[in-house]
DNA sequence: TTGGTATCGATACCTGAGGTAGCGAAACTA
DNA sequence: TAGTTTCGCTACCTCAGGTATCGATACCAA
């Protein structure tokens, strides 16, 4: 679930009062999946996610304070944390592109991230969000996996991330294998990892 | 202006009957690039583009059927033919890359490109419109002037366009020249083009 | 058992944006 | 002058994000 997960109440004052939250939140994740699966993320409004979780409306903003930060921390907890157990760089790296290209294929993954992304392109906010939350983590796991500067791992990140969603968005199809190992092909060489020359 | 052009009444029936249509199209447009670059994309409603151009909301929607269409043809505008004048395959390459570049980093180009790309995800409508009139002719003309095949010349937009775009969308400014030249390096020689090392 | 607190579901509501309908006035042709 | 189409204008519809309120409920502490 990635979050907080209460420490078991050893740190802080033993727990809030009032009445204790119900744990939903895997469901509303789940919900919010499937939604945007089914009906794209325009028109998968917080009222049909609440539906489909089985939730009040206010239930869902009692915990996010907007859609946009929703789907930002479903997205979190569906990518979970980066693989990196390549034994070499050009491993690791294409290992990495590969994990995350399945990762946009899943059913609804794909468009809730091309739709949050879209959504925080016209909203400052949400892209300090998008990039802290959601890209900060990889970036800074990549970069101690594989010692390249910030803003080489950056640009990795535009590159595989970027080509990935635009394939998405404009086809409205995930990309297929075959491409996602030509862009290993031309993204690993250019960072200095062999691919089997050596 | 790119489109029609009124072929001087030459073909069909001299000229439709009733008022004719005064020429603020390209009004229209530069208000468009000028709020979406002021505003951002979302609070670029069609009420402040009209307003910003002068002219009545319903004027607008009797010319385009959505905003996305209106943004569709500001770009195509503004995009103009690509420049293929390099004189091989590497320069033709490098060229196409940095003049998209360059565009992107219009004001107001950018913003409005990457909002459109993200209607375009969840309405599907719009993308079609989108892949036919906007990456079509772009991808006729790279075919022509690379002779790759038809799956290639996309993955090369996808990577291209892809990569600039989720710069722009994450950091909120273009990509700079120094990125740019990396993004050439690392494309072309995957494209069989040389890069000066004979 | 009683009080305090925070969450729950439900309903109603506000705001803003895309898009449409209908109007009289204007610009052109025949 | 009649016919046709666009013009600006105003009013309106729909839908989605987000908020407010209310009684009920689940927990803790005294």
């Amino acid at each position: 679930m990635s979050y907080g997960v209460t420490m078991s109440r050893a740190t802080a004052s033993a727990r809030p009062p009032g009445r204790p939250r119900s744990g939903v939140n895997a469901v509303v994740f789940a919900a919010t999946l499937r939604t945007v699966h089914e009906l794209g993320y325009a028109r998968a409004t917080v009222d049909r996610i609440a539906a489909a979780a089985g939730v009040a409306k206010t239930t869902i903003y009692r915990r996010w304070p907007s859609k946009g930060e929703l789907v930002v921390d479903c997205l979190l907890d569906a990518f979970g944390p980066v693989p990196l157990e390549g034994t070499g760089r050009a491993e690791l790296m294409a290992s990495a592109i590969r994990w995350i290209a399945a990762k946009i294929s899943e059913p609804g993954v794909g468009d809730a991230f091309a739709g949050v992304f879209s959504d925080a392109v016209s909203d400052p906010a949400l892209r300090e969000v998008l990039a802290a939350r959601l890209q900060e983590p990889y970036r800074v796991a990549l970069h101690e996996a594989l010692g390249e500067p910030d803003g080489r791992v950056l640009f990795f990140i535009d590159v595989v991330v970027g080509t990935l969603l635009h394939r998405l968005g404009m086809t409205g199809e995930p990309m297929v294998d075959a491409d996602v190992a030509e862009l290993v092909e031309m993204v690993v060489p250019h960072f200095g990892g062999d691919t089997g020359t050596g």
